[in-house]
DNA sequence: CATGAATGAGTTTTCATTCAT
DNA sequence: GATGAATGAAAACTCATTCAT
């Protein structure tokens, strides 16, 4: 019963504020005033809820890894309960519609990237995410793959290939991005081996 | 003998410089003062010899490509001399010893994306850079595989590959890469498709 | 039993705050929320009990001086039922170990001063209070001393030796003071002339 | 030839502008604009002379230490070429007349003793220049008393006296102080001890 | 050409104070 | 009375850029 929700509503605005920021602007140029303007609120009141600036940042690559981590288990929900589809394909593909290949997300992606580069906090948060995302990865390929080495190699390089092609829609059109790739046929080479 | 080369020399010093501090700081907190004093000149002459900072990073981006592209050309026209060397994972190799994973480039190539993003000059030119790379990969894979739209699929995964390989090694340990994924493996199943 | 004693015991509690908040930062550095934690209150009450920040230092001030009057005449009124004692050399040394020299207080002092200077409400307060000192120091050496113009001037010679060698105990180690100086020895010379 | 005066005179010019904010306001309340719009300046060209706020607090301790160093010399030379007149009362007077009762300077001096008991850096310079005056004031002793201990003593005594009534000068009227105190009798009184 | 002085816009941050609940 | 959300003024500091010499 007291007032608590308002804390917690302000936190989302601000970083739901920072995510419009982004797709504007890289952060180091979106100013506090920026961010305060697009969630509509007084730039001091971002100071109130949050230290300063980086922790905002911080802040917001949790809040966008909590957020892909429920659209993913949301997925995968789904998934079980329509046995007809091929799962593994399917996860995959997942990852590369919803996530890798989602432009919005891209841009952002990599600023957070050149950010974790200078960065020691951000480098850490960002390996956790990798770190986690592998673990996922390597569970479901030691299904189908027995060697554990082999399991662990082509998950860190599903992720690569991920990222790489993420990185590459950036910079050819997706008309030549479907042209060219497939992923469900590079999934087959890998675990074919 | 005229006074043109002495401005192409201050202009090179000054790209070096840029370098340097891109190896320490993202560009966005390197200071013209920075540049400059790395450069051993005086902070007013940057201005003299570049329209303003952005033209800096415009031109540094440029003076990459064509360092990368000498240094490829040299190493090709080698590899060419050299016939017992096995070309097509000759070459990978050098794309992945000389510029993906070296580390001193890595960040400086994640920082470059991260501006291409937001800014349309230099999504320009790394588009020029990627297309170029893409097309010379192009063109080695056709010896190797006969359908054109095939090998222009390959050609776009190696890249992918390659700089999603590039970015991970900023987020895991050498070990753990070199522990995971070898590249020739990988180009093995690629073209034995 | 009305509500009056409420208020009084949350302003006490405030300005007891504002005590060990001048002991680690000076009162500009001391923000209204510093003092509010330190009082186990919310920064917003301060303002119901207080007009302003400045108001809560002039308070200070004054409850400072009550809390000294009321040591001073404790002290007093015991010296006087103990005959045994030397009063005057007493009274002085009082001065020099309870407050003068007693760092808490000494760096606060200061603090205050500082602020007289530029603050007419502080200054006031401060001169009430050294002439009131002045004036009870007066009474005693009237007993000692003859001439009433000599009393006067030794009254004040003495306030500004306390606060002196007060100052002086900031900058040099208190073992160097005790090598150079006995306060006894220098109110003999000054009562003795 | 060079631009080098260009660079003494500017900071020169700052220091001055300190000085006089300092007459009107405490230095926390003084902003760079302040002082920069009283040196005739843009405020941007402080921080091109001064690394922060606090380097100019410092920087103006030491250039007032040196003009006092400056007038203190120029004193003793005109008064060692003038031998009729007393020269260790007279150089005592100096003290109390030029520097120690210069009404201008005393609110100054307050000020820098209260930056001095929370900053370090500016402690360790007041500590250094009372131990120089501690020592010019032993030196000076030393031809009048014997006991090497007891001129320490007095010449740290000294030093508290005249702080001290420098500090009384801020709260009593100039009247009441000549009034009451005569710094020849105090002396006297020291020394024939 | 080279230098470094000067400018001023812009940024993060702090905080006293107000106010609705 | 108490709470904490909200405001906005003001501060220190940075820096690309300009310009006189």
């Amino acid at each position: 019963m007291g007032r608590k929700p308002v804390r917690d509503e302000r936190r989302k605005q601000i970083l739901d504020a920072v995510h419009q920021c982004l797709l504007e602007k890289p952060f180091h140029k979106t100013s506090i005033k920026d961010i305060a303007c697009k969630a509509g609120l007084n730039h001091g009141a971002l100071h109130y809820y949050f230290e300063n600036k980086e922790h905002i940042l911080l802040e917001y690559i949790d809040y966008t890894k909590t957020h892909f981590d429920k659209v993913y288990n949301d997925f995968l929900t789904e998934a079980y309960t329509e046995p007809t589809v091929e799962l593994d394909s399917l996860k995959y593909r997942w990852a590369l519609d919803e996530v890798t290949f989602h432009k919005e997300y891209q841009r952002i992606f990599i600023e957070i990237w050149a950010h974790a580069l200078y960065n020691p906090n951000v480098m850490k948060k960002l390996k956790e995410i990798y770190r986690a995302w592998r673990k996922t990865l390597f569970l479901g390929i030691s299904n189908i793959v027995e060697s554990k080495k082999e399991a662990r190699k082509i998950s860190l390089t599903i992720i690569a290939m991920f990222e790489g092609m993420s990185l590459m829609s950036s910079f050819f059109s997706p008309k030549d991005l479907k042209y060219d790739f497939d992923i469900k046929d590079f999934l087959k080479i890998l675990s074919t081996k």
